[in-house]
DNA sequence: ATCGAATGAGACATTGATGTCTCAGAAGCG
DNA sequence: CGCTTCTGAGACATCAATGTCTCATTCGAT
């Protein structure tokens, strides 16, 4: 048995356990390693070997996140087309890892004084980019900082993450609501 | 000693460490029973005779934020004048309750099944009440549901209240930035 | 000043989650 | 089939937080 078949299968198995854990932890974050190994319909020990801790399975599934946020943020060309044609490019892009990316932001603020993933100011640094290019370009309002733009943005998405999760929202008309509400703001308006 | 003093007292000291309280666990939501006692200057045993554990002292505080929002709610007099301006006074009478109310947020998520306050209902119904007579009026555009303003809503700021904290925006902009976002979204755009 | 209530500090048992370990069984491979 | 590896279940020990209790002390009212 060669070490890249068992590495192969070793992916695959965290992969999935990773998904269902992310799954899960966004329903309920207090969910127990036994409840997680549970709904990955696997054992507390083969959890345990996959993931040496509470703290590891956390630390990788926020690895997880970011990696499928950056793959988000690439794929929605931020620095093509109009800064509005861009944002929505990424909302629509976001919208899976959307679930996920509520439940880090609020287990990141649990982890306090710690140090947070660098990966995640890189993310910001794109969105907030984004948002000053569509300044520059004279789309966007001038006098909503590019900070206080990608904050709105987070908010915005794990607000209607959870509330689709919720049923309070459909979840088909997602990247609408977002991207006319935000867009709606940001976009300088003629009236002003 | 009469009972009206001691509980005149009472009172007040409860209200003080609720204060406190709230303060603490808005920065730390994981904050020990331990901690919340040192934050508020009083022993563990003090606050336990008080609260008689960690869900009694959540529930206080949900009651307390309760309490507060719809006395904002009420003050902001979201039925006189254009929806526009009644929204902007209910982001402003809103704003000191921030902080708890993003707490509270993130906590109910962990109730899970359990019930809510049913408070929150009435509140949530008052905001969403605001929107519907701003469409209503031709305020607001109609393309976006009430409900989905409502979350938005208490998205913005929550994340603003976060972002306050963290320093990453400037606390004396709160209004400003919440209400040009919010609004500009759901004000119908002439350009549209 | 004195009495009674409230407090703070600490000891203690309890609970729930975690992490580690073992062992028998299943699944892969030859 | 026989071997190795991985897995699942469970039995522990550990640890942190919680809740309860006692007791000496402090505070406030009279």
């Amino acid at each position: 048995m060669s070490h890249s078949m068992y590495a192969c299968l070793m992916t695959v198995d965290r992969e999935q356990v990773l998904r269902t854990a992310a799954a899960l932890l966004t329903r309920k974050a207090t969910a127990t390693m036994d409840e997680v190994a549970r709904a990955a319909g696997i054992g507390r020990a083969t959890l345990h070997r996959h993931f040496a801790g509470r703290d590891a399975l956390v630390r990788a599934l926020e690895a997880l996140g970011l990696q499928e946020c950056e793959a988000a943020v690439a794929a929605a060309r931020l620095d093509e087309d109009s800064a509005e044609q861009a944002l929505r490019r990424l909302i629509a892009e976001v919208e899976p890892v959307s679930g996920l990316l509520a439940f880090l932001v609020t287990e990141n603020q649990l982890f306090e004084g710690e140090q947070v993933n660098e990966g995640w100011a890189r993310i910001d640094a794109a969105v907030a980019a984004l948002f000053r290019r569509g300044q520059e370009r004279g789309e966007f309002r001038i006098d909503l900082t590019p900070a206080w733009l990608t904050e709105a943005f987070y908010g915005l998405v794990g607000s209607c993450a959870w509330a689709v999760q919720d049923g309070r929202v459909a979840g088909k008309d997602f990247p609408y609501m977002i991207a006319e509400l935000l867009l709606g703001g940001a976009r300088r308006s003629v009236e002003k």
